[in-house]
RNA sequence: GCCGGAGUGGUGGAAUUGGUAGACACGCAGGAUUUAGGUUCCUGUCCCUUGAGGGGUGAGAGUUCAAGUCUCUUCUCCGGUACCA
């Protein structure tokens, strides 16, 4: 008879489908949410729908998924979910070049990708799965909208505002990248509009205080870059009366003490302000020069080398403090967005003021004197600490704080000035002149002006534009679907239309971690006790280049449903994790540059898991993979030799682990032990790198020591297959099959750690004489201070370099280390 | 400019609270198996000397019995941001 031969490989492909389907069937991963256990939440930026997964969403996802894996086995009851981030513009652009609509293109893609992260061994609860782009999803996206409005946090205005010409939609400050937009990398131009605007300003320094909660939890340069975003300036804001006129001229400083050094003012060009106080005889070169301001675009304009233009309004304002008659200059250096659009120049102690006072010939006084070269002769600014000159009461003050904190008290008792913060950030354009986007839910009556779409009557649905229609013409598509637009006002029934733009996706993004706690539900956005239950987010994992956009917003839209009371926390995301980039051979992938690696095809050669465990082994999650770096093939022989491991597992299921060859128990609990430890610090490369050691300690024990019987290794073969699980879970369930489990190994539950057998019993001891190693004896692991420093100073080697000197001093920490100072 | 982060073999990277630098891999070299290739397995692999010797974590100082780790100075690279008053 003939015996069935074992494959001597696992089969990957085989092991795939067996396993997705089980996982599937079964729903392996949906949380129970029953309360019996403790719930953990572990989050992905969800995905954009363009086109199949990519080596970036390999690296991207797994990470979290050997966070919920982990954390499952642990003994959690973990909400892993995921969903779609499926409005934009690819859509659009795809369905105008196609002829379709943009929801054909989005929802095949949705379809590739979601059978893609299925194949890719996720371990997610795919009964929470959404859509932004479904009605039943931006229906409560317009909702929150309304919310916001009411609040006062969602207003129209009329500004300039950037736009791309390409897009042909305006777009919010933060996509616009070094003047570019971040989309299309055309040069971003200004238009003047009435757009929608969230009032984020209003949140600048809660977004800024309740960073203390995240301090540790974040990475560091996360919290920078959104701390720099913010951009908080204390500093005072100073009244200028104009000459011959009941105007004011407010400007914020960050400098008051220079005040005595102001010898100019400068508006911006597009401030009503400057618009204002043109003289007649000005006026011609005044709107030349407004003209030429409009015409730069970004890039031109934040050029810092750019010299400094200007032109004079032919007005003079009064120093509150010294009584002297300043000129009033215009200048695009000046920004009309930022503190009041106007500013006091102190060319002395600024540089960019002294290179327009040396280009206009204006008047340059020193007001601190720190030594350096006079800024008038030298052309550099000094903008360090010195001893107030030409100051009036401050002279010969050296303390910048007390001078600033001097100068604010006089003009608050003036009534001329007061300390003030302002903040670089600046209010969330939302609105788009796109068809593809969740519609505002406001319509305009020519009688009731502005008009919320009353909540029983949401969702606002897109109407049904395809192809050319959705061609960009710069207003929305929507503005000429008349049967859409057209409406009836809610409040008069007369005749209105609706706001034809759509919104920002940014804001659908900004609460689709609440949704993921209620999914489907029909009549809330969410439900107070689920994200109770779940949120805050514990562990958020995602690229850094989300760093500000996107966690800036929902940061800020937490805060506003704590306002709302509609949740009880105030930050949504516990800890943050950001991924690296997989590049290749040094650089990003590219079509162009022709090095692109495609997912598809390495799982197809080497399967699932090795891809994923590859990714992981590669370095620190934060890190980039250079896939020329990086060998997939050799993962896959790792996890040939642990499935072997395991299928050389000859003694029944059950054995007791006691019985078995005590050296090879203690490297396993030693590993497991560490290995327990590195999952918590998220040094998965390393938890690789030690299941591979042990792996080869196990193979070693069955060649050439206890062999296969022993319980020994089957107790390292089964957690060796629980560990690999998380890296590699389709290879993982076929061992702890082929060891005689049932069902899942997703099932089982993390191994306890043998603390006596973790620890070491023979440890080498080095010994250093005045700091180098001279020696290295094996003692027991507990040994006594007194024992080592006896053993250490019997040493051979250790007398030859003492020679015969005095010992002075000896420090021992028992077991792992003598040192000896021989004295001098 | 300002703010973050990082510099360790030929390569990716390890190294609790300062305590044997280079774990684990890749690559390379040699060997076994194989008709051959591949696979698998074994041995070696920081550098210089090659005897139990010396040097070594970007550079330079410092603290310490002991520094990749802490302090100061400096150089380089990466990321973010920048007429933000």
């Amino acid at each position: 008879m003939s015996e069935p031969t074992a494959p001597a490989e696992y089969d990957a492909r085989e092991a795939q489908e067996k396993w997705q389907a089980y996982w599937a069937d079964h729903e392996t991963f949906r949380p129970l949410d029953d309360g019996t256990k403790q719930r953990r939440y572990v989050l992905d930026m969800f995905p954009y729908p363009s086109g199949d997964l990519h080596m970036g969403h390999a690296e991207a996802f797994v990470m979290g998924d050997v966070v919920a894996r982990f954390w499952k086995l642990r003994g959690y009851d973990v909400l892993h979910p995921l969903g779609w981030d499926s409005f934009g513009l690819p859509a659009e652009n795809a369905a105008i070049a196609h002829g379709t609509h943009p929801a054909q293109w989005t929802y095949a893609n949705i379809e590739t990708q979601a059978r893609s992260f299925r194949r890719y061994g996720l371990s997610v609860d795919w009964s929470r799965r959404l859509h932004t782009s479904d009605a039943e999803y931006y229906r409560w996206t317009q909702w929150l909208f309304l919310k916001f409005y009411e609040k006062g946090l969602a207003y129209r205005k009329a500004s300039y505002v950037n736009w791309c010409p390409s897009c042909m939609t305006v777009l919010a400050n933060e996509q616009v990248v070094q003047g570019l937009c971040e989309r299309c990398h055309s040069v971003v131009t200004k238009r003047q509009l009435t757009q929608w605007y969230f009032k984020i300003t209003e949140y600048a320094e809660r977004l800024l205080d309740d960073m203390a909660q995240l301090e540790g939890k974040w990475p560091d340069r996360v919290l920078a870059m959104q701390r720099n975003w913010i951009g908080r300036s204390q500093g005072a804001y100073v009244d200028f009366p104009v000459e011959g006129q009941s105007t004011v001229i407010t400007v914020f400083t960050t400098r008051p003490d220079t005040l005595y050094g102001a010898m100019f003012m400068v508006v911006a060009p597009e401030s009503d302000l400057a618009a204002e106080l043109v003289t007649p005889d000005c006026l011609t070169d005044f709107e030349a020069y407004l003209e030429r301001t409009k015409q730069a675009t970004e890039i031109e304009r934040q050029s810092t080398e750019r010299e400094k233009t200007g032109v004079f309004l032919g007005r003079y304002a009064i120093n509150p403090l010294t009584g002297e008659r300043i000129p009033i200059w215009t200048a695009d250096y000046v920004l009309s967005e930022y503190g009041t659009g106007a500013i006091m120049a102190v060319p002395a102690h600024d540089q960019r003021d002294l290179d327009f006072a040396r280009a206009h010939g204006l008047q340059v006084r020193m007001v601190i004197d720190t030594g350096e070269d006079d800024p008038t002769q030298s052309g550099v600014a000094t903008a360090g600490d010195g001893t107030y000159v030409n100051s009036s009461e401050l002279n010969g003050l050296r303390d910048k704080k007390s001078g600033i904190a001097a100068i604010c008290e006089k003009l608050e008792r003036d009534g001329t000035g007061r300390s003030a913060v302002t903040y670089r950030l600046r209010d969330w354009l939302l609105s788009r002149q796109r068809f593809w986007g969740c519609p505002i839910p406001i319509i305009h009556c020519p009688v009731d002006g502005e008009v919320p779409v009353p909540e029983d009557q949401l969702p606002v649905e897109l109407p049904d534009l395809r192809g050319a229609a959705l061609a960009p013409k710069g207003i929305s598509p929507l503005a000429s679907a008349k049967d859409w637009v057209n409406t009836t006002c809610p409040r008069c029934g007369g005749l209105a239309t609706r706001d034809a733009d759509t919104m920002d996706t940014f804001v659908d993004s900004s609460w689709y971690f609440f949704r993921y706690c209620s999914p489907g539900d029909t009549n809330k956005a969410f439900e107070h006790d689920d994200v109770t239950r779940w949120m805050p987010v514990d562990q958020y994992v995602g690229g850094v280049e989300h760093a500000i956009l996107h966690l800036l917003y929902s940061r800020f839209f937490t805060k506003v449903l704590f306002d709302l009371h509609l949740v009880d926390f105030t930050e949504p995301f516990t800890r943050l994790m950001n991924q690296g980039q997989v590049i290749n051979r040094g650089k990003a992938m590219s079509k162009s540059l022709g090095n692109g690696v495609d997912l598809g095809a390495q799982i197809d050669q080497y399967g699932v898991d090795a891809i994923r465990t590859t990714v992981v082994f590669a370095g620190p999650p934060e890190d980039d993979i250079d896939w020329a770096d990086v060998s997939p093939s050799a993962t896959l022989r790792f996890l040939q030799r642990a499935w072997r491991v395991a299928k050389d597992v000859s003694s029944p299921v059950g054995s007791d682990p006691a019985t078995g060859d005590v050296s090879l128990r203690r490297v396993t609990h030693r590993i497991l032990n560490d290995i327990t430890e590195l999952l918590d610090i998220r040094r998965f490369n390393v938890c690789v790198a030690r299941l591979m050691e042990l792996v080869n300690a196990t193979r070693k024990a069955i060649d050439a020591g206890p062999s296969g019987a022993d319980p020994a290794v089957r107790e390292a073969a089964e957690f060796t297959a629980v560990a690999l699980s998380l890296f590699a879970p389709y290879v993982a369930e076929e061992m702890w099959q082929a060891l005689g489990h049932t069902p899942s190994v997703a099932e089982t539950s993390w191994p306890e750690v043998d603390p006596d057998l973790a620890a070491a019993q023979v440890v080498t001891m080095a010994v250093q004489v005045q700091g180098k190693v001279r020696a290295k004896i094996e003692v027991p692991a507990d040994i006594s201070d007194a024992e080592a420093e006896k053993l250490a100073l019997a040493d051979e080697n250790v007398g030859r370099y003492l020679a015969g000197r005095i010992v002075a001093k000896v420090i021992v920490r028992a077991p792992k280390m003598v040192s000896i100072v021989p004295a001098a």
